[in-house]
DNA sequence: GCGCTTTCAGTAAGCGCTTTCAGGATGCTA
DNA sequence: TAGCATCCTGAAAGCGCTTACTGAAAGCGC
């Protein structure tokens, strides 16, 4: 037989459907029949078919977390945040990785409203561009107007939805700020697709404070590659095949900054002894590296739990609420002093 | 009004339900009276609900993936392979982690049970635990029997299902083989919770292997942590502070080793001068450490491809599969030369 | 032009569950 | 003991969709 359904355990039990119904959920019924239906439930082995509950109505509790990369620990880590959240709620979560596909991207979200899932949080810098947005926009719409809740983590141009921000601009801002007290005026960044609004972001805060301070930066200093290890070893072997002229080198991811670490000690070169590095975002990991990280430290962790708690709280009012976490520069020992 | 449906669109489209399905379908149904309906379903932006497909038979799309923590890199790594396999063939995967806990391990297969997933991938090391193993055949047996497909990684004791095992005994006795060869003779290990299978194999092949070649491994020279960063870390900080006699630490696993790493730092020794390190499973991360860690190769990505592969193909007989994946040891610079 | 097969839209029967509604016991008040 | 409120149980109506099954129209050979 292929499933075990309600009928059968009613009829094992000697009841009817809502009766057993009732007495698998809990609700007042006979100790007696109770405990018939649930014999009967636990010989059968029945397990009750979500789909037929959802339908018929019952809440279901599996909320919906996008990212681009679960692999990537930026991810991870907030995705860590967002489960201990959600596992204090009894709700359980279902992770998609969409490697930064804008289609699959929609099309995820698009089966998170097919599954009716009570919310969906999309982590991650969100996508410059129009055509992107109004997809989006047109896939989110319906849902919360079904009464969905969705809540974002760092992608805020467009999205009318609670979001949690990293301060990545004042972020940026402060990290170009702590490697100029430290004395280094010669600079290069490793930085990420420029579509990436998180790209924007920080590499706009750091170029904003640099020049404030009366030292430019050459867009030819700047080099883009994937938001990723690889992408940071390639764009810092490119800069090192160049010619390096800067003292210090701006990863604007610390995973790509584990990869510019392993560029530079391919060539031999010493951090921070020949070029000091410092990243973004402070995974867990960069300060087991040798040298450990410079970095700004993001509450990582935090972030996944706020978000899941924004998408809890009930937002009768409509309006989007914003929750800006700040990043604190992390000085180790991967930035040393230059003497101007 | 909360939701679109199906009807709806029908009616919008002047068809009947079934047209409108067949429609949405893409089966065979006259231009005309098509394109009527696609349209009707995009200026409604309807979504169909997926319970109900779902529950009128339809098959559906979403395989689950049970795992530790997908905050580990090992567990991370596995899952990438899982989704590049799931997405070729355009499943949906649906991530769950576990932090360690039956009871919530079993908790999240009785609910993709319920959603009627059409596989279980439950990749991590099994408890030794008579009880968990008779809930959890309990949980899958009618599962199985109801069509359902389960494969797992690394969990063999009990379990009655395709399986790929990472070969931990060979590969820790290799590892064994290789530090002999270097010209230790004074070991330690960092070792996992023992309820985890894992744990059984990988401390008893290395164990094995040094005692054929006549190096004894005292118990008192095996520190138990948690399986993490946190408890590697704590683990070597009790050996160190019990003074270390060993000339190389073995860690049951990468996660385990970058812990030691740092606890190491701490104390101002130097790796391999002071103490050469060797871990297991070459997560990513490892290659970038300084030094470089020596470690047993799982090919982990490789892991998660199969067992898809192995939940996706067609299995009639019954028969258990099993495929057996190797380790090689590989050395890098965290492990040094000793002269005998 | 007649009976045949073929094509395709519509009708209706569920999928398995929750929940409203109605009715039969039961227990209480007077 | 009659009369009413209280509790439970069971019957039945969907939830939104897929898919036989039905039947009308159209195409074909003779």
């Amino acid at each position: 037989m292929p499933h075990v359904t309600l009928e059968d355990v009613a009829r094992a039990a000697g009841v009817s459907l809502a009766t057993a119904s009732r007495a698998l959920n809990g609700m007042r019924v006979t100790p007696h029949l109770r405990d018939r239906v649930l014999a009967a439930a636990a010989q059968l082995a029945y397990t009750p078919n979500a789909h037929a509950r959802a339908l018929a109505g019952a809440s279901h509790r599996t909320v919906g977390v996008i990212c681009h990369d679960v692999t990537d620990p930026y991810f991870a880590a907030i995705a860590g945040g967002v489960m201990r959240v959600a596992g204090d709620n009894d709700l359980l979560v279902m992770l998609a990785s969409t490697f930064r596909d804008p289609e699959r991207e929609i099309a995820y979200v698009s089966m998170l409203r097919a599954e009716r899932a009570p919310a969906i949080l999309l982590i991650g810098s969100g996508f410059e561009d129009a055509r992107w947005e109004r997809a989006m926009e047109a896939e989110l719409k319906p849902y919360l107007d079904g009464g969905g809740r969705v809540a974002v983590v760092s992608r805020h141009r467009s999205l009318k939805v609670d979001s949690v921000l990293p301060e990545n601009r004042a972020g940026a801002a402060a990290m170009a700020r702590a490697l100029l007290e430290l004395g280094h005026r010669r600079f290069a960044v490793l930085s990420g697709p420029r579509a990436l609004t998180t790209v924007a972001d920080r590499l706009g805060g750091f170029r904003d404070e640099l020049v404030a301070a009366g030292v430019p930066l050459d867009p030819a200093d700047v080099v883009e590659g994937p938001f990723t290890r690889d992408g940071g070893y390639q764009a810092m072997t490119e800069l090192l095949d160049r010619g390096l002229d800067a003292t210090c080198v701006f990863a604007l991811t610390d995973v790509m900054a584990v990869g510019a670490y392993a560029a530079l000690r391919d060539r031999r070169l010493r951090v921070p002894d020949d070029v000091s590095v410092a990243g973004f975002d402070d995974i867990p990991i960069v300060r087991d590296l040798a040298p450990p990280l410079t970095t700004v430290a993001l509450p990582l962790r935090e972030l996944g739990e706020k978000v899941m708690e924004l998408a809890l709280t009930e937002n009768a009012g409509r309006r989007r609420r914003i929750l800006r976490m700040n990043g604190e520069v992390v000085v180790r020992a991967s930035t040393a002093k230059v003497n101007g």
